[in-house]
RNA sequence: GGCGCAUUCGUCUAGCGGCCUAGGACACCGCCCUCUCAAGGCGGAGACCACGGGUUCGAAUCCCGUAUGCGCUACCA
């Protein structure tokens, strides 16, 4: 007998921006489903009227393409089990909703929220349960009739059984069982006509022949409410895998408390798509014991649901932030100036004419390519190479163990050299430095630091003579002048 | 409160009864390399495997309690 073909989906509800928790289920959603050469649906679940955010199912979609998690069916591109908004099949789930009352596993309610809400509250303060007291459960139609002149719109209510339980088989936590009188009478359809999440996803699930439900972990207990709607619409339940949530670094469910939390903060913050899957893909799932840099087809090529762990795991960024660098330090030189060019021409001090020269950044980023974590810090690492002028106090032309006047001469002296010579390589200028500062009865690193900050106004930089290759020979006798008149006003 | 899930270095994790005096990675510390910063190399510290009972010749691994954490408990998903 053929197996079923595997079919998942990833089904956000477009109420913000979508987060690391989210994409991570999107993650392993794709991944299982190109591992098994299955669909990967993306189904979008705007059953919430009031809380629903304009242009989110936008923002989510363009976070899965940037992370290249391409979809078989969705919104955007429709398949044979459409529409893929759940706003748009709505007639399924009254469908749905009008069988189970037929049937006697749903009922009509026509409480007002005021009245449950009391109720709620009456509950908690006398230390039960909360829940629904079931008032509507057992009404005569003359009841009905007359709730309704003061209700126009009821809702419907799930009848769930009073006694049992309910079980399931998780993929990844094994068997599961609830006890049935735990569960409440649930609404199956809110009084707008629009279903709640319970109602909608086991329809939809159903109807779109979804073969496996990989979702958060906080989904668990309301598992066993689907399992009954299966049951009682007489449909086969697809296979549940609850995957581990991630966690702030308080061990708290994520939030905007905890920084960054959006993905699509992590684009603009410069981290690179493969490193976000990579990172995500380790957190909740591992392929052996020992390695941590994945490429995404190997991702692909090996992910099981075996080895999803059952442990919630805390977003750690450093790693993420480490990991970003492995791939920044793995880019080509044009791929990384490619990349890094939107960041410089954004970040750049307004003294740099636009557009840049591309050569140039093509030139200048094999010197920060393994110092730069995300390519949003490239800017602040590179910018005197693009500024006309440099700003600096004269203190720091003089290093440690020198004063003014031994740096000024070791600036006149480098000037002297360079400028005797248009040879501006890396070895002809390693050639004339070197002895330049035994000669000045300096260290090297004194005099290199000198010329450092003169030519980039920074202490810490790309290594000199690249950097210096790179600036120019022009740029740097400039800039060198510009230091030594800067210690003479001071020397004076 | 009720129900459910979980519990290995600070963090991510390996481990599916003997290979574990518990392995890898991030972060941390030291040394090497070195013109600064990185990157890289080498080394170190860091987990009595939450605790307590079992089962077994043998348990981080199986079972039962306890504790702790987290999740759910909405006309939200």
């Amino acid at each position: 007998m053929p197996e079923k073909p595997v079919r998942v989906r990833y089904a956000p509800s477009p109420t913000g921006l979508p987060h690391v928790g989210n994409i991570r289920t999107a993650l392993f959603n794709w991944l299982y489903a190109r591992h098994e050469k299955g669909s990967f649906i993306v189904r979008i679940e705007d059953t919430d009227t009031a809380r629903t955010v304009d242009g989110a199912v936008e923002v989510i979609l363009e976070s899965l393409r940037w992370l290249g998690l391409d979809w078989d069916e969705g919104p955007d591109k429709p398949g044979s089990f459409g529409p893929y908004r759940q706003s748009e099949r709505l007639e399924y789930y009254k469908k749905a909703a009008e069988q189970l009352v037929a049937q006697g596993n749903a009922y009509y309610c026509y409480c007002s929220s005021e009245r449950l809400e009391e109720m709620r509250s009456a509950q908690i303060a006398r230390k039960e349960p909360p829940g629904y007291d079931r008032a509507c459960r057992n009404l005569t139609l003359e009841e009905r009739a007359s709730r309704l002149e003061s209700c126009q719109r009821p809702v419907i209510r799930f009848k769930a059984p009073l006694e049992g339980s309910t079980s399931f088989n998780d993929i990844i936590r094994g068997e599961v069982t609830f006890e049935n009188r735990s569960i409440d009478d649930f609404i199956l359809l809110k009084a707008d006509g629009y279903p709640t999440y319970h109602l909608a996803s086991v329809v939809d699930d159903h109807l779109m022949q979804i073969s496996h439900i990989m979702r958060a972990e906080e989904w668990i207990s309301s598992t066993p409410k689907h399992v009954l709607l299966y049951q009682m619409l007489g449909l086969e339940p697809p296979q549940f895998a609850h995957l581990p949530m991630i966690l702030g670094s308080d061990r708290s469910k994520l939030s905007k408390r905890h920084g960054a939390v959006s993905i699509t903060q992590y684009r603009d913050e410069g981290y690179l798509p493969e490193a976000m899957v990579n990172f995500l893909a380790l957190l909740g799932w591992s392929l052996d014991d020992k390695t941590d840099i994945i490429n995404i087809q190997t991702l692909v090529e090996n992910f099981s649901l075996e080895r999803i762990g059952k442990t919630a795991a805390v977003f750690n960024r450093e790693k993420l932030e480490w990991m970003n660098g492995v791939y920044i330090r793995s880019l080509e030189v044009d791929e990384l100036a490619r990349q890094a060019l939107p960041f410089l021409e954004k970040d750049l001090p307004l003294s740099v004419k636009r557009p840049l020269d591309e050569e140039y950044v093509k030139a200048v980023m094999p010197l920060i390519q393994e110092r730069a974590k995300t390519l949003s810090e490239i800017p602040s690492l590179v910018y005197f190479f693009f500024t006309p002028d440099i700003e600096y106090p004269a203190e720091l032309l003089i290093g440690k163990k020198m004063d003014a006047d031994a740096a000024l001469h070791a600036l006149e002296a480098t000037l002297e050299k360079l400028e005797s010579t248009q040879a501006f390589d890396h070895d002809s200028l390693e050639q004339r430095l070197r002895p330049l500062a035994e000669e000045l009865g300096l260290k090297a690193g004194q005099l290199f630091g000198a010329v450092r900050v003169a030519v980039t106004g920074v202490t810490v930089s790309p290594p000199l003579f690249e950097t210096m290759m790179v600036l120019g020979r022009n740029k740097c006798l400039e800039r060198i002048k510009q230091a030594i008149k800067k210690l003479s006003c001071r020397v004076d």
